[in-house]
DNA sequence: CGACCATTTGATATGGATCAAGCGATGTGG
DNA sequence: CCACATCGCTTGATCCATATCAAATGGTCG
């Protein structure tokens, strides 16, 4: 439970079907209809996606690549709230101004929807009015589960770490990492000696495998989850 | 910024008067018409509201009193997700069930609302719709907040609890604390004895006075500022 | 092949946890 | 009204997990 996120919606059961009239463009969240009310564009590695404190104008949704979302602290620390993979809703903002910057982890590919034009669109459609709250209502459980990471221990936040991205990424009990040992690290607020470390004790104790450091295998499921429990 | 919350709709600007036809019982977030909804209930100090996983059936309004939400982890240790004060608003859940427990700190009064019936309303109210995707994105944002919160020492995070706290309960440049040393603790994820030394920190710098363990006199909010920066 | 950068591994330092005592308010019974 | 028990908080002493500092390794790309 911890570790799970959920970017489909339909939390209330029932009401889920309400977009699939329209062809769907893309796997889940968000539907075609308004996919194609919105336009790609591409990002290089670590290029600014927006700034915090910018204006919000649009809501991006990752088809291809990987991001992260970020703020750095007075004291020069970096706190990185989220990642979004492929398929994953990002930048939808509460005020009119970003709280948290974006950037590329990895050349990536977005489709951008003009912020306005679904606010106006859901002051009419109910059903565009419901998807917004259960995007935002998504990202506030993975922030839920993001806190309780932090009183956890090195390891036990690595196994969670580990456990969350198998949830979006894993093929073949493997993940391919999209970002760095620091990204990890400043998601966890931890060190990448410390991040690193922990990975090997998980390797040791034959929780999982590292063939290189962006590619985890997973060997045992039951161990990492006792450990992120 | 870090310790700024929200409770109040209106972050779209020139949506915020929506409600205001509708005479408000109480002072901000949630308007009359919807209170009118629900019914009053009491509860005990440290009584439990809802419990992780019970079934959500409303969203709750803090008349008087003060309510703390938390999960117990695995491991035995409790993470405070967040504290309601009068006017606040909690229990508006995303998905059937309850993602964490809640309990008064307090003797709370609470006006409660059965979400079902404000989800129907939601689906022809557009109002009603907007507010609810304001209400979780207010969460959203005190959340990541709170997130924040974890980059930094225990100093700068026991400033940081007291400016949130100031900015919700200051009554001339004091805080009536509503809860004990150990709901800090788990809140800030930090050991009672910690938090205590803290404050200690705090008022030796001369940016706090503590009359009694549950009130904080503000004598230097720059000195806050800084150490929670 | 060689330079560079990310990652891992090693040695040491430290902030906060833990263990343990003292203290101060509140309440109870004599 | 005062001993005395209780409970929450503070203070003190020590320990430990993780940070920090430093070096070795390994993968990538010219």
């Amino acid at each position: 439970m911890l570790v799970k996120t959920e970017t489909q919606p339909g939390y209330f059961g029932h009401q889920a079907a309400s977009h699939q009239d329209v062809p769907p463009v893309c796997d889940f969240a968000f539907p075609g209809a308004i996919e194609r009310m919105g336009f790609t564009n591409s990002y290089p590695l670590d290029t600014e996606i927006y700034g915090e404190e910018e204006p919000a104008q649009y809501l991006y949704k990752v088809v291809s690549g990987a991001v992260r979302t970020y703020k750095i602290l007075e004291n020069g620390r970096r706190q990185i709230a989220a990642f979004y993979v492929p398929g994953d809703v990002f930048g939808l903002e509460t005020r009119d101004e970003h709280a948290l910057s974006a950037e590329a982890i990895s050349q990536s590919k977005l489709i951008l929807v003009k912020r306005r034009d679904l606010i106006a669109l859901a002051s009419h459609d109910n059903a565009v009015a419901r998807l917004l709250w259960t995007l935002t209502a998504a990202e506030l459980r993975r922030t839920q589960d993001h806190t309780l990471l932090f009183a956890m221990s090195a390891d036990q936040r690595v196994a969670g770490f580990l456990l969350e991205m198998a949830e979006r990424l894993l093929t073949d009990d493997e993940v391919k990492l999209p970002m760095a040992r620091r990204d990890i690290a400043d998601y966890l607020g931890l060190t990448i000696e410390t991040v690193s470390r922990s990975l090997t004790h998980l390797e040791n104790s034959a929780a999982i495998k590292i063939p290189t450091s962006r590619r985890i295998q997973f060997r045992d499921y039951a161990a990492l989850g006792r450990l992120s429990a």
